[in-house]
DNA sequence: CATTAAGTGAAGTCGTGGCTTCAGTATCTA
DNA sequence: TAGATACTGAAGCCACGACTTCACTTAATG
């Protein structure tokens, strides 16, 4: 089950998901509970909610009538993946540059 | 220099974005010889260098007509200290649902 | 100096994404 | 069983983003 990380970076680049990722790291939570501190419609979560299962960052479980919501790993080591995967690259290329210039790390 | 997570993130969902930024990891590149494999508009390309300056991922430096790009590190950064950041919520939460029936935990 | 090359700026097109409303469907509770 | 609760699906609105074209500026080159 290979996430495309395209919608993987493009889940994250969304304040109100991460917000819902924020509250989920406190605890499962419903759909309903969910919306209410976030100011939008419960319909917009759920499109949220999808969105986040697609790509690995949320799962869900309807029990009853109630969604309980719950944080995934699989999204979050596919960022971390692509992370390691690029560092090596990017401190190859900074390090060449090191050489010729002032190491200047902001 | 605090960068918007928002846009760094929205940066790398862009797949032309990505394609960019690996050109770049094989060493610095005129605008013009990135366009070429990349199959858009030079302007479509500057276009895209804007928003991966603005969110720390590129450096530029006009040299007469010619504008050099480079790889930086801060927007590469800040997508590690977000991981790092999460990750251990991420892992509690993990951690705690290993322990524990799905219920309202409130 | 004239011409070509490299890039910029402004404007417009087109598709997608985030959000809403509204009308259902289950499910729980009095 | 009636009514409230918790969502779901479909449709539409609107803004923004990726891209293009075209006109332009600036720089290298004969």
């Amino acid at each position: 089950m290979n996430l495309d990380i395209d919608r993987v970076f493009q889940a994250l680049g969304d304040p109100t998901r991460r917000a819902i990722l924020d509250c989920l790291s406190l605890g499962p939570q419903s759909v309903s509970r969910l919306a209410e501190p976030l100011g939008v419609t419960i319909t917009a979560i759920g499109q949220h909610l999808q969105v986040l299962e697609e790509t690995g960052f949320v799962r869900t479980d309807k029990v009853g009538r109630v969604r309980s919501c719950r944080l995934e790993s699989a999204g979050f080591k596919a960022v971390e993946q692509w992370a390691t995967e690029h560092r090596t690259a990017w401190e190859r290329r900074l390090d060449t540059l090191g050489r010729l210039l002032v190491e200047d790390t902001d």
